[in-house]
DNA sequence: GACAACTGACTATCTTTGACTATCAGAGTA
DNA sequence: TACTCTGATAGTCAAAGATAGTCAGTTGTC
């Protein structure tokens, strides 16, 4: 079994047992567990736990530095999970993300805020820096594609809550 | 855990006792307890109670010198208009970004949600562009700036409903 | 040959320290 | 009073230590 793949068991299996829904990792010790290279851990996170796998990672640099993995559960059906996935490719036209964002709103995907949200991250304006237009394209599918992320990750939350609520009172 | 990180939490729950919105210090003495370098509380005072976090540091030299930490609680609108218009200027470094975005939730000048949604938009995964860290600071700043007039222009909608609603309540 | 896995040298960032500097209050002195 | 000296503070900065990130190049696998 290639090395690769067993850090990443390995990963989610502390990420399994841990209560929350995140872990912390020291990239030098688990590279010397793993007896590789540090930046074969890099390696791992990079292919396995990217944000379209559902995962965000958080890292300090420096004395007591560490990574964090952070699992985002998200529902296979989801409409935003297609948007996520699918829909918006690797790079996003401004007319295109002025539509589609206007047509999330109106089917009540998400609400109006939101929409105007994502609307002021991605509006000409904002995006008003000297690159060209086809950077400028990517630059508009991440921004996106990272807020509906968040918002899949909220409504996850609401669900959750939800449920655990409904658990309470039929509890009661 | 990291000294810094002790040292940090040792001051807030000293703010937090206190019962003005200050407290008072020796360098010296807390060095000795923390059995630390002098300049270490130098260091922590410029990572961790910086104006953008929220906090003013006065200090005195010579014999019965002393550190004053105070926490500044500002108005909410005053704190979002201080952004818009001065803090945020033509660039911004992603950890002020994140760092302002933590302090506009904590002081609850904007929503979790909104402050999730900022987030999302400015993560380094989302501005994960080739270009220069320059344009990418250029984009921080134009994209927060964006978002912020968008709930300060949905918080004035909010108010002006609300007044609409007074004025129909008190003509029934 | 193409693509995935892996490595190591170099870089970036954060923390901690210590030597040196700046400032102040009070005591001593003219 | 005015001046100076001294001890007691705090501030600055550069260097060292402790992490993690990047990327080009190598190795392995199909």
């Amino acid at each position: 079994m290639r090395l690769s793949d067993t850090i990443e068991s390995f990963i989610k299996e502390l990420l399994g047992e841990s209560e929350e829904d995140g872990v912390e990792l020291k990239r030098n010790e688990l590279a010397e567990y793993f007896q590789c290279a540090p930046s074969q851990i890099n390696y791992v996170l990079s292919t396995r736990f990217t944000p379209d796998h559902g995962y965000m990672i958080e890292s300090r640099r420096g004395g007591g530095g560490c990574i964090r993995i952070v699992h985002v559960q998200r529902s296979q059906s989801d409409f935003l999970d297609y948007l996520i996935r699918e829909r918006v490719g690797a790079s996003l036209a401004d007319k295109d993300a002025q539509l589609l964002t206007r047509q999330l709103v109106e089917s009540g995907t998400i609400t109006r805020e939101d929409g105007l949200m994502i609307a002021a991250a991605l509006s000409p304006q904002a995006l008003a820096v000297p690159v060209p237009e086809a950077v400028k394209s990517t630059l508009r599918a991440r921004i996106l594609r990272s807020m509906l992320l968040n918002i899949a990750r909220r409504n996850q939350r609401v669900k959750q809550s939800a449920a655990t609520a409904l658990i309470r009172i039929e509890h009661t």
